[in-house]
DNA sequence: TTGTTTTGACCCAGA
DNA sequence: CTCTGGGTCAAAACA
């Protein structure tokens, strides 16, 4: 108690303040790239930065830290993709550089002078994450890699990619076609993501995970549509929580578009721009429930979809893009500052709004939510890592494809999960997450298929 | 000036 | 009743 004592004295508390420094992304983000890139190292720093007096995040000198840093996080937000190790390292090592950054997403500017050193950071974080949530949200796509291995890549060796390298290793991963989908997709906005615009009320650290869960609302007056973002503990998933229903019109992207479409242009050819996102939004237009994006490459043709735990070789990326994915609609919001013309959702400063059912829609429950008719007892899926059954399927209205439903086979878990057919490629798909996992992943894979067998065996030993 | 993000604190439900 | 943890609030800091 004493030592606690004396120990406290010294700290202060710390501060809400955000990093002045593009480099130094929010402390969940940097915590999570820090957690993601190098455990080591991260654990250090974190100490020091423990004991400070406040939150001290370091101001970009827009020179410096784009240099070091940005890319850094531009690694860690894709660090799969792009920047080197070095870099991030860099970052790490300096003395003042209390937040390590963590690939994830770039904290909205920073993305910009990822890609484009010219251009603003959060342009690029944008672009990065819409192109990344495109791909997610666009289409689930498959990866050829084995999701661990990716992951341990990205960390390594995917950090002295670009950006678009990096994207276009993410197409890579799945089929080309695939990728190409990803990549014009993914240079179409995030807007199109959900095509909402959110405001992030809340992050937190949650128990069992080494990432902070972040908590969004819808930014439109009247609606109560909430949203939270949240990574297995692994990192490597991001999930998404949607509840409610929007009561709104999803806000026009265009002008996002138009604000940003220099940094699309540069991350890939922004042909479709706006189009792209109508794509997702269009299709989805209703879904007011969870969704988790993942990708997964299969070579049915089919896609696999990741649930909750699939570690993806950019996990990072994945989960920024999930995160991106999840932040489309954060884009959107920040786009809509600056198009706020376009959107009719006033904010007004934090208004208390409480979500009066938090359980609207699919997602306030654990429970299953789609009884079949269909004995479709279908086998087990395991694509996340997690082990599914198909439960059921049907056509939901809005939708011309079959939505499909999934449970976890674990005794205990109520975790469920639909994927749905977005668009006309067959690749494409969403997947909704509803619940969480009360147990571990049966098994991570290592890397190749081999791994997933014995992933298998494990998953099964570990529900013995 | 206004809206967004950060983040510790608070509230409440469940165990 | 207490403890734990998730969800939300709201002041401060920023853009």
């Amino acid at each position: 108690m004493e030592v606690n004592e004396a120990a406290k004295l010294p700290i202060a508390r710390p501060v809400a303040s955000r990093p002045r420094c593009p480099l130094y992304k929010s402390f969940s983000e940097l915590l999570t790239g820090a957690v993601d890139i190098s455990s080591t190292n991260v654990h250090s720093e974190m100490a020091i930065t423990t004991i400070r007096p406040k939150t001290i995040r370091l101001k970009p000198a827009t020179n410096h830290a784009l240099v070091g840093e940005p890319s850094s996080q531009v690694g860690v937000s894709e660090a799969p993709v792009g920047f080197g190790a070095d870099n991030i390292l860099q970052s790490v090592k300096k003395p003042k550089v209390l937040y390590k950054p963590i690939a994830k997403l770039a904290p909205k500017k920073t993305i910009p002078l990822l890609e484009n050193k010219g251009s603003s950071v959060s342009d690029q974080q944008r672009v990065i994450a819409d192109a990344e949530a495109h791909i997610q949200s666009a289409n689930e796509v498959k990866q050829q890699h084995d999701p661990t291995t990716e992951s341990k890549q990205s960390l390594s060796a995917k950090s002295g990619q670009d950006k678009k390298k990096v994207r276009s290793t993410i197409v890579s991963g799945s089929t080309e076609e695939v990728a190409q989908s990803l990549i014009n997709t993914s240079n179409v906005d995030r807007p199109s993501y959900d095509g909402y615009n959110w405001r992030k009320y809340g992050q937190k650290q949650v128990k069992g995970s080494e990432y902070p869960r972040s908590y969004y609302k819808c930014t439109h007056l009247k609606c109560l549509v909430k949203k939270k973002v949240e990574r297995s503990y692994d990192g490597q998933i991001t999930e998404i929580v949607y509840r409610g229903e929007h009561n709104h019109p999803k806000p026009q992207p265009p002008k996002r578009n138009l604000s940003d479409g220099h940094r699309r242009t540069a991350i890939c050819n922004d042909t479709s721009k706006e189009t792209n996102n109508p794509a997702w939004s269009n299709q989805h237009p209703q879904m007011s429930e969870a969704y988790v994006c993942r990708r997964e490459n299969q070579n049915d043709g089919g896609l696999t979809i990741h649930s909750s735990k699939v570690p993806c070789f950019y996990d990072p990326i994945v989960a920024a893009g999930m995160h991106t994915a999840v932040r489309n609609s954060e884009d959107s919001a920040e786009g809509s500052k600056k198009l706020k013309a376009t959107c009719d959702e006033q904010k007004s400063k934090r208004r208390k709004i409480k979500c009066p059912s938090s359980g609207a829609g699919t997602s306030g429950e654990s429970t299953f939510p789609y009884i079949p008719n269909q004995s479709t007892t279908d086998s087990e899926i395991t694509e996340d890592g997690f082990r599914w059954r198909k439960y059921g399927q049907k056509v939901v209205k809005g939708s011309s494809y079959p939505r499909r439903y999934y449970r976890c086979i674990s005794p205990k878990c109520n975790v469920w999960k639909f994927v749905e057919r977005t668009t006309d490629d067959p690749r494409a798909f969403i997947t909704t997450y509803e619940g969480k996992h009360n147990h571990g992943v049966p098994n991570r894979r290592p890397n190749s298929e081999a791994s997933k067998t014995s992933s298998k065996s494990s998953a099964m030993k570990e529900k013995l």
